[in-house]
DNA sequence: AGTTTGTTAGTAGCGTCATAACAACACCAC
DNA sequence: GTGGTGTTGTTATGACGCTACTAACAAACT
């Protein structure tokens, strides 16, 4: 068994089967049809068990049966398999996030509600989400700089260029001439290369968001010497608050966007 | 804890978290942030276990963390769950299936080959599904029947419009008048209702479908009396075999659609 | 007669649930 | 500043349920 089947059967078994019924179901794939030892033969699946994995994927209407002698398998079409399993995924999805609501409705604070808090985020995703939805929060200004184009993302480029062209004053601040360069073709966003005097010799700074005068998000990237290839991003983040508002005074002062 | 509350558990469930990170991300909504014995006063998730329960939901983007003193916790927004919960679902969904297209490419037997089989499909959604692929194969002409306009739903009926808009033969067959006048406004079906000598006297027959000479399906309606309200329907089905062309035949004679 | 099929039973291992213990810390009254 | 009390965060442990895996066997098939 490939390292390859082994991944498919891992993505099934997070898909909820059981890791035999995702070696029936690829191995149905490969036989066409087939008997429960055809099955058992091209997977080390116990023949006795191929029975009830079967029974249990019918279930879930990913398996069709014949009930000839002996019974005859066949999985349904990928393209059948992924809708229904997509099919249970947006139900379950829709079941429980409809109940979510009803409780933050119910019992959550006001959404206006904003506590004086720091929060952290970690992974390179998460935070290009959480830097994307603070740059739609922001009303006036977004200052967004990076290292490197790859910090910068299509979320958050295409959250400033909306910003951009919803009139905020919208600025790209980078050491990196690629990371200017993404923005030759907006007229309304500015892409600035800090001053010398002004840069933070810090290797690990990662994306730093300003938005307004009270939105801040700060990364750092991990080391990658510890995990090479792995660039263990961490971000803290503060909307609306005390906090913010000084961080944001502090930052400004530190990488002073182009006014000279 | 009410009946929606352990829904919702059931189905976060489903999406991949345990019964207790279920419990807690619901708690968090509910509170929009807190501790650890904030949360383990509105459910019954333990307080020592609450602490790595947080830190496996944050580690799955569902929670955000604040190191204060008593730590802080946040679940993301409904939004953000959703959609990284959709991401997850999409990346290992492509992950399975791109495997299994490889698989099926490599060994599966050819498309084209059919095998002479009889097939089963159990449960209404799934038979709609498959009697909507098969209409979708058909090349000259499709006919269906069903006893009931619920019978027909959405998938078939938009099959039956695209086929007759294509130019096949497709006649619609019930002694329902309700089905019969789902298309009254399509010049291209006709909608026929049995003679009388000709009609199959058998409450648990559900749908009939024949495509060309040899694309058959066939359905049964389990036993309403067993389950009130749950009529657990059943149907085999064979394309382009030599079983499909004497079954087509077969009925066509016991369904005579409107030549007299 | 030998092989295969389909069903059933049983055990081991693992992950999750649930409880318990405890050192360290925070808070408060004095 | 100190002592008492409560809280926090970590760690350990056992029970339970589910899945993986093996084994046995009657009936059916060749």
């Amino acid at each position: 068994m490939s390292v390859d089947e082994d991944d498919a059967i891992e993505s099934l078994e997070r898909l909820g089967l059981t890791s035999y019924e995702g070696k029936v179901f690829i191995a149905l794939h490969k036989l066409g049809t087939g008997t429960a030892r055809d099955v058992s033969r091209v997977t080390d699946v116990p023949r006795s068990q191929v029975y009830s994995v079967t029974e249990s994927l019918e279930d879930r209407g990913l398996v069709e049966v014949q009930q000839s002698s002996p019974i005859q398998y066949r999985a349904v079409s990928i393209d059948e398999a992924r809708s229904t399993l997509r099919e249970r995924f947006e139900h379950e999805s829709e079941r429980a996030f409809d109940y979510v609501e009803t409780v933050r409705d119910e019992f959550g604070p006001d959404q206006e509600e904003e506590q004086e808090d720091i929060w952290m985020v970690r992974g390179q995703d998460r935070i290009a989400d959480r830097a994307a939805d603070l740059i739609r929060r922001a009303e006036r200004s977004v200052l967004f700089a990076a290292r490197s184009p790859e910090l910068v993302g299509e979320d958050i480029d295409t959250a400033l260029r909306e910003r951009a062209d919803d009139g905020l004053a919208v600025v790209v601040f980078s050491e990196d001439p690629a990371v200017r360069a993404l923005y030759d073709d907006h007229d309304a966003i500015r892409a600035i290369e800090p001053a010398t005097d002004h840069r933070v010799n810090d290797e690990h700074t990662g994306r730093a968001l300003l938005g307004d005068d009270d939105i801040l998000l700060l990364s750092v990237l991990g080391n990658d010497e510890e995990l090479p290839g792995i660039n263990r991003e961490t971000a803290f983040w503060s909307a609306r608050t005390g906090f913010a508002e000084v961080l944001v005074q502090l930052v400004e002062t530190t990488i002073s966007p182009g006014d000279r």
